[in-house]
DNA sequence: GTGAAAGCGCTAACAT
DNA sequence: ATGTTAGCGCTTTCAC
């Protein structure tokens, strides 16, 4: 059986309100009996029960993520960074997978709820009324990271996606490409699938390139098959295409792999260009140039956005996190 | 505020302890009583507090998970095994990124202590004596994934490394390779290095062919860069090589960038089999042969096995999981 | 500088 | 079938 707080007042002789005092570095005690109340508690191995603890400070130094896909990349990244400030900040935290379930993130939201967690990071996903609602509810700290809700008044951090998306499509024009196709995600996602293309269409308005809806692929999520039937329909359909922007590194790396098996060299018979910066953007053959969201900052910064709404109550401003190209060598610079 | 059970029973004209066995399903309540209760439960929209709740029953429904690196895909794959199993019997998991780092590991074992979680699960990393005796001191089931202690009776959960890497290098014997290279990790780890070594160089043995210490290549870790440095020295220093065995996935990639770098095509002018089977086994160009380990289902054995302790209080076996090839298309098969 | 005691929200033993 | 009550291990107010 764990020593209580009890166990060791009694047997320092003094009683429980000082030794909790001295464990939380509040004036009212003696040096000595610092001391000694000190040594006890090391004899006895006691350690404070953080439930009990909880229970009567409302505080129970745990954080709840909530996140589509931990066995993914992008999530591990992001839970990364929001792991190690937790942990520099004294706090812990639990993980959900909601596996882009409604239900799943609702039980777990009552589950973060029921373990009084201090506040929740909710990623990557559309911000449904439901939880919402939910979320109000529970009346904590939440802040969302790589999704916004602009009916609901969340703070969030993410980069734009449109404009990351336009600075891609735009690096591609810059290098001498102008037949350029697009494999997207989901179609109508309205954070990572619909602005994206946008400002793929937009950069190349801006620079008064054709916009044929033809040269846009959708898929059924952001992964590597979503990437593969894109570019299978790519080289199968658009003949004069020379880049292809796509929303995922995932995607981009699907899309690596079909080139190479129909024979295309990448970057020489055709560039593409990622978006994420996923470490396997690093590591694909050949390396994967791409539009970088810091996954990890992102984590850190949000998570200390939290703790700020968490210790003073305030609301705190969304952060547009800065985007930007890392070029490696999938895309070629071609002459006209 | 939330309300709590007090409000509820007030509300409802029943005491608490009613309340309480409604809540939690023990008898002792007519169907009209119940059917109140429960209506004044949704009207309030109250939830229980599982702090105190786990204050008295002792029981917090929360599991801690001890990786070295949340953000590789090899943890994230046993973590998402773990977390759906966890939240299958209603438990939540709280992430530990250790960092392999010692002072930071014993600090989340005190943490986990602290918050009384009701299990642990500590995975791919060698178990130090100060762990263990911090382990021995919380009294609480613990299991290992993908490590072993043969010093401290912990019940644990991995393939047979030895017999793993016997089978990737079988495997390309008997694909007609003959010399055959290993780039290993570290050198003197002693779970997923020397075992791995050894199993590498018994089934040469095994089947009459020089072991040739020369051809063997360590690095700092598991990783891309060990990869690509073992290759690096393959390519200059070990002129007649026809295969190697990476001795994870992500050495094996990055032995395939150096190869392609340098313009060797694999499978044709060297073969390349992984170890892991990650899911970037199947995207890499060309897809990779390896002995995969079932990560997602070690995470989920080793959680069944924790509740089985937790549970009924007795210890439970270890268990090996059985290891298998997945062929794809980085070996090629040679004729003499 | 230190202690007594109330109370956080719940469960469980014991009454009735 | 239902209520009373004593804790679980801690913090915190109020006394001294």
């Amino acid at each position: 059986m764990n020593p209580t707080i009890k166990d060791v007042a009694k047997k320092a002789n003094v009683s429980t309100a000082t030794v909790s005092r001295i464990l939380n570095g509040l004036p009212g005690y003696s040096e000595e009996t610092k001391k000694r109340v000190l040594k006890v508690i090391e004899e006895l191995g006691y350690q404070p029960n953080a439930v009990a603890r909880g229970l009567v400070s409302r505080k129970t130094k745990t954080l709840g993520v909530l996140l589509p896909n931990v066995s993914s990349l992008f999530a591990a990244e992001i839970l990364n960074g929001i792991e190690d400030t937790a942990h520099e900040s004294d706090h812990s935290v639990i993980v959900c997978n909601t596996d882009s379930n409604g239900i799943r993130t609702i039980k777990y939201l009552q589950v973060l709820n029921e373990k009084r967690v201090d506040g929740i990071i909710f990623t990557s996903e559309v911000l449904k009324k439901e939880y919402y609602d939910a979320m109000i509810e529970m009346d904590i700290p939440i802040v969302l990271i790589s999704t916004a809700s602009y009916r609901y008044p969340l703070p969030y951090v993410k980069v734009d996606d449109k404009h990351a998306a336009y600075s891609a499509t735009e690096f591609l024009i810059m290098n001498g490409h102008e037949r350029i196709a697009m494999i997207s995600g989901t179609k109508d996602d309205p954070i990572a699938g619909v602005p994206r293309v946008e400002g793929y269409k937009q950069a190349l308005r801006d620079y008064g390139l054709m916009v044929d809806e033809q040269r846009i692929t959708y898929g059924i999520d952001f992964g590597y098959k979503t990437g593969m039937m894109g570019m299978e329909q790519i080289i199968n359909e658009m003949h004069d295409i020379t880049a292809v922007f796509a929303a995922s590194d995932e995607i981009a790396i699907g899309a690596l792999s079909v080139a190479n098996k129909h024979g295309w060299k990448v970057p020489d018979d055709i560039s593409i260009i990622g978006y994420d910066n996923l470490k396997v953007a690093e590591m694909s053959i050949p390396p994967l140039t791409t539009v970088a969201q810091p996954l990890y900052e992102m984590g850190e910064i949000a998570t200390k956005m939290l703790f700020k709404m968490i210790n003073t109550g305030q609301t705190v401003e969304s952060r547009i996190i800065p985007h930007k190209i890392i070029e490696r060598q999938s895309v070629k610079r071609i002459e006209q």
